[in-house]
DNA sequence: TAGATTGTTAATCGATTAACAATC
DNA sequence: TAGATTGTTAATCGATTAACAATC
């Protein structure tokens, strides 16, 4: 990894820049559509829940820059984040986990225009296997690799069980896929070169309930004095 | 927010630390299953995916502490992660739009043993209002702010359409609701006091997308045409 | 005792924030 | 021109990492 990091000129923009450009181009799409011109950091800063400061710093990675007094022209500065975010034609994604948060994903990815394009949908159980979700026909788990590879497929959703998820990532792995985006609640063990992208749920839910409660009751003690 | 700051003692944990705590929670719930009785530091780093020093910081805000040269008793360890984490009785959680991703959250918890439980499933739909959902009944939007409120809920979960999640956060919050874990990719707009959770699934697959693609292309560097 | 692993303190790193001259 | 907002640099903040004496 140092080795290939000293050859690079570009520098890799953080998890976090991409992150938020990955808004910024949402919010642009919608400002476009409804025909805005121009848009300000600032503006574009409350989309993204950050400062105007971050914003300004992430367009360092784009090749458009906005004009001083004047703000960001809209159409533009999409053109740049797409040129930036987007493969020339889209990428497959594998869905494995038939379950209604796989069929959520599933729905969600044909509704939504993105520049990921579902490829194979899988499913251990044998009762589900050759149904059809949502346009898709959901493939055994036995064909992965296979199918994965030949589609040239490069990256994997889980929404398999936990108990499961380690080997449909190892199975994955080895048809070649290079990011995961695990919704399991286990850390998967996988090779240094592929990104895993955890999305847990529940420890969203907890974290949440755990904030709620102590300043509920913390409030509950001090007398808060009416803001 | 300054003032409240001043006159606590106990240092509230970071948003991480919570976040960490939860994972140790459950892979201490799967050890003390498998009869395990002491794990150091280092062994719950590996489930965390943390380092060891990450793990015994954390502990600062555990009454429980380690032994020097034996590391946490599994049991009395997760016992203190317990009394840390729930609340004395299962906190209650509204969950708004009862499409494929909020069924599958209703089933998510229904399945897992948690300190939440679900409270009132709502949805616009009328052809859905009055279904069963995994055991649960589809109540009309419209009773939102009198169910919530009556029950005492504090959580709400948002699986609603990006174009209606904003009204539904406003009168989650007029209901009452201290915590909101959003599903839709918008930023909510709400008072400070009540603490917004997104889980932006579209964001991390984007985000995979790119470094997926621009690590394949740095590697392929060389030979960029071919494909 | 010797080895292992703790709690804790200091050093490092990275990301965010604030400030400001440059310029449309 | 004056006002607004940029790109960029310096200051601040917080989180992670490394190190180590203490101790089971």
């Amino acid at each position: 990894m140092s080795s290939t990091e000293e050859q690079t000129g570009p520098i890799l923009p953080s998890q976090r820049a991409v992150e938020r450009i990955v808004i910024y181009r949402r919010a642009l799409e919608k400002l476009a559509f409804l025909g805005v011109e121009t848009i300000s950091s600032e503006q574009l800063a409350l989309r993204a829940a950050c400062t105007a400061s971050v914003v300004r710093r992430d367009m360092e990675h784009i090749e458009y820059q906005g004009k001083p007094g004047r703000g960001y022209e809209v159409e533009r500065l999409l053109r740049s984040l797409v040129k930036f975010l987007d493969a020339p034609r889209p990428q497959g994604v594998a869905v494995v986990g038939a379950g209604a948060l796989g069929a959520a994903i599933v729905g969600y990815m044909a509704n939504e225009r993105m520049p990921l394009a579902i490829g194979a949908l899988f499913d251990k159980d044998p009762i589900k296997v050759g149904t059809e979700i949502r346009g898709y026909r959901c493939l055994p788990l036995q064909d992965l690799v296979k199918v994965v590879t030949e589609e040239n497929i490069t990256i994997g959703i889980i929404t398999v069980p936990p108990a499961s998820a380690q080997e449909v990532a190892t199975l994955l792995v080895r048809a070649g896929v290079k990011g995961i985006l695990n919704f399991a609640p286990i850390i998967l063990n996988v090779p240094d070169e592929v990104q895993v992208e955890n999305v847990d749920i529940i420890v969203g839910m907890e974290k949440l309930a755990y904030f709620v409660r102590v300043r509920a009751e913390s409030q509950g003690t001090v007398a808060p004095a009416g803001e």
